[in-house]
DNA sequence: GAGCACTGC
C-alpha cells in the first residue's frame, strides 16, 4: 500500500497513513444525550396543551419523513409484522430507535389489536430521551400513549401502548410478571453492546417464545454488524439493513507504533491544531491518570504555542466519571473566539455522553477493563487494546455535525488484528446476581439455559457457592425464602444478605443508610493531590467512629450530617453543596442515596413484616448519632460480615493483612479512611481489586471475636443446616 | 499513595 500525507504541509513527527474514508461504525443517534438527566425529568413533566402537540407534531413529521427508515416504511413494516423475531441493522442517523416502534404502534391501533410494545435501553437517559422524542412525534405528552420506566421514574399510565424502559427494568418486569403478557411486541435496542442484562434479556426471550410465548414478536436491533450472532440464536431469523445518515470520517494510521501514548497524543494534538480548521477534538486515553497527565502537558504548553505560531489556543478538559459533575458541564459548554477544545476522555464519550461541535478525535486504541476472576473472587483493571468496532464507534465522534478525521495512534496492520468486536461483558464478570435471578424466575437447569453468551461453568459453579454461602440456595440448589427476599431487593446479593440480616438484628435503619451510600459510585470524590490531606482531616474531624472503624461508618455518620443537620430550614440546598465541596463530597450523589434509601425502605417495609420503615422526611430531627455509641457500630459491621465474610483479612504483626479466604497479602486502598491506620486486629472489605497489587476497598474494621462470633458460629450454622 | 463504563418492581 501507499503511504501518503494527509496534508502536504503535516510536520514530519508521526506520520499519518490514510486511507479512504468509510464513514462507517457511528452506533449512537440523539437519543444520548447530555448528563442532564434531571432536567429531563422535570421537563417532560410539563403538559402541553392538545392543539400545541398535534402542531409540534406536524412539524416534526417532516424532519421524521426524510429519515432512511421512514422512507422504507412499508417495506420494513411489512416484514416485521411477516415474521416473529427480526434483526434490524440500522447505522446512526437512521432513525430506528424513534420510528421502528411508532410503525408498530400505529400498527397496532389500526388493527386494533391489544398489547403494548417495550423497547429496551441500557442507560436511563436513552430512555428517557427517546420517549420525550416520540411523544412529541407522536403528538401527545410523555405518559399518555408513550411513556418510560427506568429507576426512580415511571412515567407510563393506563393508556400507555409504547414504552421506553432501561434493560433492568425490563427484568425486573420478568422476575414479577414471568410471561410478559402485557405485551405484544419486545424490541430490544443497541443490543450490540452486549450489557450483562440485554444478553440476560435476549436468553428470557427465546425460551418465552420457545415456550409460553409463542406470539410474542421480538425485534433485535443492533448498529454493527454481529447479525449472524442474533439471527442464529433465534432460529435464523431474518436481518434487515437500513442505512444511517451519517458525515464521513477520514482514517489516519501511524506508520510506526508508539511506546508513550500520552506523549504521542499530545504531538498529534499539537500538529492538528496548526493545519486543520477549526473545530474540537476529542482524544480517548484508557484512564484518569493518563488525562490528567496530558492535561497538565496541554496547560504547559498551548499558551506557548498559540503565542508564539498564531494557531488557535488549545483549551484542555478532562472527561472521566469520576470527575465532579461541575467539572464535566465545561466540556459540554461551546467555546468562542480563536480557541478550541481538546477534550482528553475515557471511554465515557464513546457511548454515553455526547460532546457537539467534536471534528476531530484522536484515538490511543487503549481502554481500561474490569475483569473478574472467579477462582480468586477478585476484581482485576487492565488497561488493554480496544475492538475494531470500537474503533469504529470512537472515529464516528468526529463525524456527527459533518464530515471528520480520527487519528489512530497505532498502525493499520495492528488495527486489522485487532479483534472485531468487544469481549461481552457476561464474559468477564460476576454473575452471582444473574444467576440468583434466573433462580428467581424458576430456572432449574442454569447451566442448559438459553444463554445468549455461556459465561462458562467456572463461572456459574462459583455463582452457586457463594448464593450456596449467602444462604439463598438450598442443598439442592433451590432458592430459599431468604433467596426470594435477596432476588427482590435492588442491591447485589450481597447487600441484600446484609439487609435481610440486618432486620433479624434490629438495625435495619442504620444499615439500609450505608447500603444506600454504598450503591451511589463516586459519592466520595478524589481531592486534587494538594486538596488531599486538608480534605482528609476535614472527613476526619467530622467522622469519630469512622476514624476507628473505618469507611462504612464514616458514610453513615456523613449521611447523617446531610440528611438530617443539613436538611433543615430554606438555605439548606445551599448549605448542603458547600458542604459537600468542603469535604470533596458529590451533591448530586447524596441526592441519589437518598432516593436509593426511601426505595430500599419501602421494599424492606414490604418484604420483612412488622418492621416499620417509612420514608423518613429529610431534616427531622436525629436521635443519637451512632459516633460514640460502640455497641450500635459493633452490631451495623457485623450484619455486613454475614454477607462479606470472605471478604476479610486478619492483621499481621509486620502490619500487612492477609486475606482468610487465600492468606494472600492485601492492601488498604488509599482512598480509605484506614489507609493511614495499621492498628486494625482485622478488617472487612466491600471490594478486592488488582491494579499494581490486591486493594480492599470500602473497608472496616473488624474486632477477631466478631469474626469468631460471625463468620465461625455462622459456618457452624450451615453446616448444621446442610446435614440437617 | 490510587480511581474503565453502565444499571435495578
Amino acid at each position: 500500500m501507499s503511504t501518503m500525507k494527509a496534508k502536504s504541509n503535516r510536520p514530519k513527527v508521526n506520520p499519518f497513513q490514510r486511507r479512504p474514508a468509510k464513514g462507517k461504525g457511528n452506533v449512537v443517534s440523539f437519543n444520548d444525550a447530555d448528563d442532564a438527566d434531571e432536567d429531563a425529568e422535570v421537563r417532560n413533566r410539563e403538559l402541553k396543551s392538545k392543539d400545541d402537540l398535534k402542531l409540534n407534531a406536524r412539524k416534526l413529521l417532516q424532519v421524521r419523513t426524510t429519515l432512511p427508515v421512514y422512507q422504507n416504511k412499508d417495506v420494513i413494516l411489512n416484514h416485521l409484522i411477516e415474521n416473529p423475531v427480526t434483526i434490524l441493522i440500522g447505522e446512526t442517523g437512521s432513525g430506528k430507535s424513534t420510528q421502528i416502534p411508532q410503525f408498530l404502534l400505529d400498527h397496532l391501533y389500526s388493527t386494533k389489536q391489544h398489547g403494548s410494545i417495550a423497547v429496551t435501553q441500557p442507560r436511563r437517559v436513552a430512555a428517557i430521551n427517546l420517549a420525550t422524542r416520540v411523544a412529541a412525534e407522536h403528538g401527545c405528552n410523555v405518559g399518555k400513549q408513550i411513556g418510560y420506566s427506568v429507576r426512580f421514574d415511571n412515567t407510563t399510565s393506563g393508556k400507555t401502548r409504547l414504552k421506553y424502559l432501561t434493560d433492568g427494568m425490563l427484568l425486573r418486569e420478568l422476575m414479577m410478571n414471568k410471561k410478559l403478557n402485557e405485551y405484544s411486541v419486545i424490541i430490544i435496542d443497541e443490543a450490540h453492546e452486549r450489557t450483562v442484562l440485554t444478553d440476560l434479556i435476549l436468553g428470557f426471550l427465546k425460551a418465552l417464545i420457545n415456550g409460553p410465548r409463542p406470539d410474542l414478536k421480538i425485534i433485535v436491533m443492533s448498529a454493527t454488524l454481529q447479525a449472524e450472532r442474533f439471527s442464529a440464536f433465534f432460529n435464523d431469523a431474518p436481518v434487515i439493513f437500513v442505512e444511517g445518515r451519517k458525515f464521513d470520517v477520514s482514517q489516519y494510521y501511524l506508520t510506526a507504533p508508539s511506546d508513550d501514548i500520552v506523549d504521542s497524543v499530545i504531538r498529534t494534538v499539537v500538529q492538528l491544531n496548526q493545519g486543520e480548521p477549526l473545530g474540537d477534538i476529542l482524544c480517548f486515553l484508557p484512564g484518569q491518570e493518563e488525562i490528567d497527565k496530558a492535561v497538565i502537558i496541554m496547560e504547559k504548553i498551548s499558551g506557548i504555542i498559540h503565542r508564539e505560531t498564531s494557531v488557535p489556543l488549545m483549551i484542555p478538559l478532562p472527561l472521566y466519571a469520576a470527575l465532579p459533575p461541575a467539572k464535566q458541564a465545561i466540556v459540554f459548554a461551546p467555546i468562542k473566539g480563536f480557541k478550541r477544545k481538546v477534550i482528553f476522555s475515557t471511554n465515557i464519550a464513546e457511548t454515553s455522553v455526547t460532546v457537539s461541535g467534536v471534528k476531530y478525535v484522536v484515538d490511543s486504541g487503549l481502554r481500561k477493563v474490569k475483569v473478574w476472576r472467579h477462582q480468586l473472587g477478585l476484581a482485576t483493571l487492565l488497561t488493554v487494546p480496544i475492538s475494531q468496532a470500537s474503533a469504529e464507534q470512537r472515529s464516528g465522534r468526529a463525524g456527527r455535525e459533518s464530515e471528520g478525521k480520527c487519528y489512530r495512534l497505532y498502525c493499520e496492520k495492528d488495527f486489522k488484528k485487532l479483534p472485531a468486536q468487544t469481549e461481552p461483558e457476561i464474559a468477564r464478570s460476576d454473575v452471582t446476581s444473574p444467576v440468583l435471578m434466573l433462580k428467581r424466575y424458576g430456572v432449574k437447569d442454569i447451566v442448559n439455559w438459553t444463554w445468549f453468551e455461556y459465561p462458562g461453568k467456572e463461572a456459574l459453579v462459583m455463582a452457586l457457592q457463594e448464593l450456596y454461602q449467602l444462604g439463598a440456595l438450598d442443598d439442592f440448589g433451590d432458592i430459599t425464602k431468604k433467596g426470594e427476599q435477596m432476588a427482590l431487593l435492588p442491591v447485589q446479593p450481597h447487600l441484600s444478605s446484609v439487609l435481610i440480616q440486618a432486620n433479624a438484628s434490629d438495625c435495619l435503619s442504620d444499615v439500609i443508610d450505608v447500603v444506600s451510600c454504598l450503591s451511589v459510585e463516586n459519592l466520595l470524590l478524589n481531592p486534587l493531590p494538594e486538596q488531599r490531606d486538608e480534605v482528609n482531616e476535614r472527613r476526619l474531624m467530622l467522622c469519630n467512629g469512622g476514624k476507628k472503624y473505618g469507611d462504612l461508618i464514616m458514610m453513615k455518620e456523613l449521611f447523617d450530617v446531610y440528611f438530617y443537620e443539613l436538611g433543615k430550614g430554606a438555605s439548606s440546598t445551599s448549605e448542603r453543596q458547600s458542604w459537600c465541596k468542603e469535604l470533596c463530597l458529590s451533591y448530586r450523589g447524596f441526592k441519589n442515596v437518598i432516593k436509593i434509601r426511601n426505595q430500599l425502605r419501602m421494599y424492606c417495609g414490604r418484604l420483612f413484616e412488622g418492621s416499620q420503615l417509612a420514608a423518613s422526611e429529610e431534616g427531622e430531627e436525629l436521635g443519637e448519632g451512632i459516633s460514640a455509641n460502640s455497641e450500635r457500630i459493633a452490631r451495623v459491621l457485623k450484619c455486613f460480615l454475614v454477607g462479606f465474610s470472605k471478604n476479610t483479612a486478619i492483621g499481621m504483626p509486620d502490619r500487612s493483612y492477609r486475606t482468610v479466604a487465600t492468606g494472600e497479602t492485601i492492601s488498604v486502598h488509599p482512598s480509605s479512611l484506614l489507609f493511614l491506620n495499621k492498628s486494625c486486629p482485622s478488617i472487612m472489605y466491600i471490594e478486592y481489586v488488582f491494579t499494581t497489587k490486591g486493594y480492599a476497598r470500602n473497608v472496616s474494621r473488624i474486632e477477631l471475636e466478631w469474626l469468631q462470633e460471625v463468620v465461625v458460629n455462622g459456618n457452624a450454622v450451615a453446616k448444621e443446616r446442610s446435614t440437617a
